[in-house]
DNA sequence: CGTCTATATTGACAACCATCGATACAGACA
DNA sequence: TGTCTGTATCGATGGTTGTCAATATAGACG
Protein backbone atom coordinates (compact mmCIF):
# COMPACT_ATOMS: atom_id res chain seq x y z
CA UNK A 1 0.00 0.00 0.00
CA UNK A 2 1.18 3.74 -0.15
CA UNK A 3 1.88 3.46 4.00
CA UNK A 4 -0.97 6.19 4.60
CA UNK A 5 0.51 9.33 6.08
CA UNK A 6 -3.08 10.70 5.82
CA UNK A 7 -4.54 11.23 8.98
CA UNK A 8 -7.93 10.38 7.97
CA UNK A 9 -7.05 7.12 6.25
CA UNK A 10 -5.00 6.30 9.83
CA UNK A 11 -8.47 7.03 11.70
CA UNK A 12 -10.58 5.08 8.95
CA UNK A 13 -7.77 2.32 9.31
CA UNK A 14 -8.11 1.58 12.69
CA UNK A 15 -11.62 1.59 13.13
CA UNK A 16 -11.87 -0.89 10.24
CA UNK A 17 -11.48 -3.98 11.99
CA UNK A 18 -14.01 -6.17 13.93
CA UNK A 19 -12.04 -6.25 16.98
CA UNK A 20 -11.09 -3.13 17.36
CA UNK A 21 -14.38 -1.56 16.45
CA UNK A 22 -15.28 -3.84 19.27
CA UNK A 23 -12.74 -1.68 21.66
CA UNK A 24 -14.11 1.39 20.43
CA UNK A 25 -17.15 0.70 21.00
CA UNK A 26 -16.65 -0.40 24.65
CA UNK A 27 -14.73 2.74 24.85
CA UNK A 28 -17.59 4.86 24.15
CA UNK A 29 -19.30 4.30 26.94
CA UNK A 30 -18.77 6.40 30.41
CA UNK A 31 -15.76 6.01 31.69
CA UNK A 32 -12.20 4.60 31.43
CA UNK A 33 -12.01 0.76 30.68
CA UNK A 34 -9.04 -1.28 31.81
CA UNK A 35 -7.06 -3.66 29.41
CA UNK A 36 -7.89 -6.65 30.57
CA UNK A 37 -11.80 -6.11 30.27
CA UNK A 38 -11.10 -6.82 26.32
CA UNK A 39 -10.10 -10.27 25.91
CA UNK A 40 -13.28 -11.27 27.57
CA UNK A 41 -14.91 -9.00 24.77
CA UNK A 42 -13.76 -9.66 22.00
CA UNK A 43 -12.07 -13.93 22.24
CA UNK A 44 -8.81 -12.85 20.81
CA UNK A 45 -5.56 -13.90 23.12
CA UNK A 46 -4.03 -11.26 25.01
CA UNK A 47 -1.13 -10.49 22.53
CA UNK A 48 -3.86 -9.69 20.30
CA UNK A 49 -5.41 -7.32 21.96
CA UNK A 50 -2.29 -5.37 23.11
CA UNK A 51 -1.38 -5.42 19.54
CA UNK A 52 -5.12 -3.83 18.49
CA UNK A 53 -4.84 -1.65 21.31
CA UNK A 54 -1.15 -0.18 19.71
CA UNK A 55 -3.03 0.32 16.74
CA UNK A 56 -5.58 2.62 17.96
CA UNK A 57 -2.96 4.07 20.32
CA UNK A 58 -0.87 5.33 17.09
CA UNK A 59 -3.66 6.43 15.02
CA UNK A 60 -4.89 8.68 18.11
CA UNK A 61 -8.06 7.28 18.67
CA UNK A 62 -7.27 6.27 22.49
CA UNK A 63 -4.67 7.41 25.28
CA UNK A 64 -3.86 4.91 27.88
CA UNK A 65 -2.75 5.71 31.37
CA UNK A 66 -1.04 3.14 33.81
CA UNK A 67 -2.17 2.32 37.50
CA UNK A 68 -0.42 -0.24 39.13
CA UNK A 69 -0.84 -3.14 36.79
CA UNK A 70 -3.56 -2.29 35.00
CA UNK A 71 -3.19 -0.07 32.16
CA UNK A 72 -6.83 2.00 31.54
CA UNK A 73 -7.97 3.44 27.97
CA UNK A 74 -10.08 5.91 27.04
CA UNK A 75 -11.57 7.35 24.20
CA UNK A 76 -9.82 10.17 22.77
CA UNK A 77 -12.49 12.80 21.89
CA UNK A 78 -11.27 14.67 19.65
CA UNK A 79 -10.44 11.53 17.30
CA UNK A 80 -14.06 10.72 17.77
CA UNK A 81 -15.11 14.30 16.89
CA UNK A 82 -12.76 13.96 13.57
CA UNK A 83 -13.88 10.88 12.52
CA UNK A 84 -17.54 12.81 12.81
CA UNK A 85 -16.77 14.86 10.71
CA UNK A 86 -15.16 12.94 8.21
CA UNK A 87 -18.43 11.01 8.21
CA UNK A 88 -20.31 14.06 7.68
CA UNK A 89 -18.11 15.20 4.50
CA UNK A 90 -19.13 12.36 2.78
CA UNK A 91 -22.67 12.29 2.30
CA UNK A 92 -24.24 13.59 -1.24
CA UNK A 93 -23.89 17.93 -1.11
CA UNK A 94 -26.33 19.03 -3.64
CA UNK A 95 -27.25 18.89 -6.99
CA UNK A 96 -25.65 20.90 -9.09
CA UNK A 97 -25.67 20.10 -12.98
CA UNK A 98 -25.75 18.48 -16.43
CA UNK A 99 -24.48 15.09 -16.49
CA UNK A 100 -21.13 14.40 -18.76
CA UNK A 101 -17.70 13.33 -17.86
CA UNK A 102 -15.83 16.09 -16.01
CA UNK A 103 -13.23 15.75 -18.31
CA UNK A 104 -15.04 16.76 -21.12
CA UNK A 105 -16.36 20.22 -19.69
CA UNK A 106 -13.24 22.34 -19.44
CA UNK A 107 -10.53 21.06 -21.74
CA UNK A 108 -11.96 18.63 -24.08
CA UNK A 109 -9.19 15.86 -23.55
CA UNK A 110 -11.06 12.76 -24.11
CA UNK A 111 -12.43 11.74 -27.55
CA UNK A 112 -15.73 14.16 -27.07
CA UNK A 113 -18.32 11.67 -25.59
CA UNK A 114 -20.98 13.87 -27.00
CA UNK A 115 -23.64 11.16 -26.72
CA UNK A 116 -26.96 10.77 -24.87
CA UNK A 117 -26.15 11.38 -21.11
CA UNK A 118 -28.93 13.44 -19.66
CA UNK A 119 -31.67 13.06 -17.22
CA UNK A 120 -29.16 10.86 -14.79
CA UNK A 121 -30.77 11.42 -11.61
CA UNK B 1 -9.39 -12.70 9.04
CA UNK B 2 -13.14 -13.05 9.98
CA UNK B 3 -14.91 -12.56 7.08
CA UNK B 4 -16.95 -9.59 8.09
CA UNK B 5 -20.24 -10.37 7.68
CA UNK B 6 -21.04 -7.65 9.67
CA UNK B 7 -22.21 -4.22 7.37
CA UNK B 8 -20.77 -1.83 9.61
CA UNK B 9 -17.07 -3.40 9.40
CA UNK B 10 -18.10 -3.75 5.22
CA UNK B 11 -18.31 0.18 5.27
CA UNK B 12 -15.43 1.24 7.62
CA UNK B 13 -12.84 -1.64 5.25
CA UNK B 14 -14.40 -0.30 2.11
CA UNK B 15 -13.48 3.70 3.05
CA UNK B 16 -10.48 2.64 4.37
CA UNK B 17 -8.52 3.22 1.62
CA UNK B 18 -6.57 5.82 0.05
CA UNK B 19 -8.49 5.29 -3.76
CA UNK B 20 -11.75 4.59 -2.67
CA UNK B 21 -12.02 6.85 0.19
CA UNK B 22 -10.86 9.71 -2.82
CA UNK B 23 -13.58 8.13 -4.90
CA UNK B 24 -16.18 8.75 -2.50
CA UNK B 25 -15.15 12.06 -1.88
CA UNK B 26 -15.86 12.22 -5.77
CA UNK B 27 -18.39 11.17 -5.36
CA UNK B 28 -19.30 13.48 -2.67
CA UNK B 29 -20.45 16.45 -5.37
CA UNK B 30 -23.31 17.10 -6.48
CA UNK B 31 -23.74 14.60 -9.65
CA UNK B 32 -23.36 11.31 -10.82
CA UNK B 33 -19.13 10.41 -12.05
CA UNK B 34 -18.20 8.51 -14.93
CA UNK B 35 -15.78 5.56 -14.23
CA UNK B 36 -13.53 7.47 -16.33
CA UNK B 37 -12.73 10.18 -14.66
CA UNK B 38 -11.72 8.11 -11.28
CA UNK B 39 -8.53 7.17 -13.45
CA UNK B 40 -7.23 10.74 -13.33
CA UNK B 41 -8.05 11.98 -9.70
CA UNK B 42 -6.30 8.39 -7.98
CA UNK B 43 -3.09 7.98 -10.24
CA UNK B 44 -3.86 4.07 -10.79
CA UNK B 45 -4.41 1.67 -13.56
CA UNK B 46 -8.12 1.10 -15.03
CA UNK B 47 -8.63 -2.28 -13.50
CA UNK B 48 -7.24 -1.15 -10.20
CA UNK B 49 -9.99 1.59 -10.17
CA UNK B 50 -12.47 -1.05 -11.42
CA UNK B 51 -11.55 -3.10 -8.83
CA UNK B 52 -11.94 -0.84 -6.30
CA UNK B 53 -15.43 0.31 -7.58
CA UNK B 54 -16.50 -3.15 -7.20
CA UNK B 55 -15.47 -3.46 -3.73
CA UNK B 56 -17.36 -0.18 -2.76
CA UNK B 57 -20.21 -1.42 -4.73
CA UNK B 58 -20.54 -4.82 -2.59
CA UNK B 59 -20.04 -2.59 0.14
CA UNK B 60 -23.39 -0.82 -0.51
CA UNK B 61 -21.52 2.54 -0.81
CA UNK B 62 -22.29 3.08 -4.37
CA UNK B 63 -24.81 2.13 -7.15
CA UNK B 64 -23.49 1.41 -10.98
CA UNK B 65 -25.64 2.34 -14.21
CA UNK B 66 -24.24 2.24 -17.48
CA UNK B 67 -24.99 4.62 -20.58
CA UNK B 68 -23.81 3.94 -23.86
CA UNK B 69 -20.42 2.70 -23.23
CA UNK B 70 -19.73 4.62 -19.81
CA UNK B 71 -20.62 3.68 -16.60
CA UNK B 72 -21.72 6.18 -14.04
CA UNK B 73 -21.64 5.98 -10.33
CA UNK B 74 -23.15 7.94 -7.51
CA UNK B 75 -22.81 7.85 -4.18
CA UNK B 76 -25.90 6.12 -2.13
CA UNK B 77 -26.87 8.04 0.35
CA UNK B 78 -28.47 5.31 2.59
CA UNK B 79 -25.04 4.14 3.31
CA UNK B 80 -23.52 7.64 4.07
CA UNK B 81 -26.32 7.87 6.28
CA UNK B 82 -25.71 4.42 7.56
CA UNK B 83 -21.62 5.92 7.98
CA UNK B 84 -22.66 8.85 10.23
CA UNK B 85 -24.96 6.99 12.67
CA UNK B 86 -21.71 4.79 12.64
CA UNK B 87 -19.52 7.67 13.48
CA UNK B 88 -22.10 9.52 15.88
CA UNK B 89 -22.00 6.15 17.98
CA UNK B 90 -18.28 6.36 18.40
CA UNK B 91 -17.72 9.46 20.74
CA UNK B 92 -18.64 9.59 24.59
CA UNK B 93 -21.57 9.44 26.13
CA UNK B 94 -21.89 10.27 29.25
CA UNK B 95 -19.81 9.43 32.31
CA UNK B 96 -21.27 7.34 35.29
CA UNK B 97 -19.19 5.73 37.53
CA UNK B 98 -16.77 4.48 40.00
CA UNK B 99 -13.69 3.32 38.13
CA UNK B 100 -13.28 -0.73 38.54
CA UNK B 101 -12.43 -3.29 35.71
CA UNK B 102 -16.09 -4.24 34.63
CA UNK B 103 -15.50 -7.63 35.46
CA UNK B 104 -14.85 -7.13 38.83
CA UNK B 105 -18.11 -5.63 39.27
CA UNK B 106 -20.56 -7.88 38.66
CA UNK B 107 -19.37 -11.95 38.19
CA UNK B 108 -16.33 -11.08 40.14
CA UNK B 109 -14.58 -13.54 37.92
CA UNK B 110 -11.10 -12.07 38.26
CA UNK B 111 -8.72 -12.60 41.56
CA UNK B 112 -10.02 -9.03 42.67
CA UNK B 113 -8.26 -5.81 41.69
CA UNK B 114 -9.28 -4.49 45.04
CA UNK B 115 -6.54 -2.06 44.55
CA UNK B 116 -6.89 1.80 44.69
CA UNK B 117 -8.85 2.60 41.37
CA UNK B 118 -10.37 5.63 42.44
CA UNK B 119 -10.52 9.13 40.94
CA UNK B 120 -9.78 7.89 37.23
CA UNK B 121 -11.62 10.55 35.45
C1' DC C 1 -20.19 -8.49 -39.97
C1' DG C 2 -15.83 -5.92 -37.90
C1' DT C 3 -13.64 -2.21 -35.24
C1' DC C 4 -13.22 1.03 -31.68
C1' DT C 5 -13.86 2.53 -26.87
C1' DA C 6 -15.00 1.88 -21.99
C1' DT C 7 -15.36 -1.24 -18.34
C1' DA C 8 -14.92 -5.69 -16.00
C1' DT C 9 -12.51 -9.97 -15.05
C1' DT C 10 -8.57 -13.06 -14.62
C1' DG C 11 -4.14 -14.41 -12.93
C1' DA C 12 -0.08 -13.54 -10.60
C1' DC C 13 2.87 -11.20 -7.39
C1' DA C 14 4.34 -8.51 -3.49
C1' DA C 15 3.20 -6.25 0.60
C1' DC C 16 0.57 -6.02 4.50
C1' DC C 17 -1.96 -7.66 8.54
C1' DA C 18 -4.33 -10.31 12.24
C1' DT C 19 -3.23 -13.94 15.09
C1' DC C 20 -0.82 -16.46 18.67
C1' DG C 21 3.12 -18.74 21.46
C1' DA C 22 7.05 -17.43 23.83
C1' DT C 23 9.26 -14.03 26.23
C1' DA C 24 10.40 -9.55 28.26
C1' DC C 25 9.02 -5.60 31.03
C1' DA C 26 6.69 -3.16 34.93
C1' DG C 27 4.51 -2.60 39.22
C1' DA C 28 2.75 -4.64 43.69
C1' DC C 29 3.74 -7.26 47.53
C1' DA C 30 6.11 -10.08 50.88
C1' DT D 1 15.82 -9.91 47.06
C1' DG D 2 12.08 -12.98 44.77
C1' DT D 3 7.42 -14.05 43.10
C1' DC D 4 3.06 -12.96 41.17
C1' DT D 5 0.11 -10.46 37.94
C1' DG D 6 -0.94 -7.54 34.03
C1' DT D 7 0.76 -5.64 29.81
C1' DA D 8 3.90 -5.07 25.92
C1' DT D 9 7.14 -6.87 22.49
C1' DC D 10 9.20 -10.38 19.48
C1' DG D 11 9.04 -13.89 15.83
C1' DA D 12 6.68 -16.73 12.83
C1' DT D 13 2.73 -17.95 10.06
C1' DG D 14 -1.41 -18.02 7.25
C1' DG D 15 -4.69 -15.24 5.07
C1' DT D 16 -5.99 -10.98 2.92
C1' DT D 17 -5.37 -7.12 -0.17
C1' DG D 18 -3.71 -3.62 -3.58
C1' DT D 19 -1.58 -3.57 -7.85
C1' DC D 20 -1.06 -4.24 -12.82
C1' DA D 21 -0.56 -6.81 -17.52
C1' DA D 22 -3.33 -9.50 -20.31
C1' DT D 23 -7.72 -10.72 -21.69
C1' DA D 24 -12.72 -10.73 -21.93
C1' DT D 25 -17.16 -8.40 -22.20
C1' DA D 26 -20.43 -4.82 -23.69
C1' DG D 27 -22.17 -1.20 -26.31
C1' DA D 28 -21.71 2.18 -30.33
C1' DC D 29 -20.86 2.87 -35.01
C1' DG D 30 -19.83 1.85 -39.75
Amino acid sequence: MKRSLDPDIRLLQAAADPTRLAILRELSGPDAVCACDFTACCDVAQPTVSHHLKVLREAGWVTAERRGNWVWYTLNPEAAARFRSLAGGLGPRGETGAGLPAGAIGGGRRPLPVVEARELA
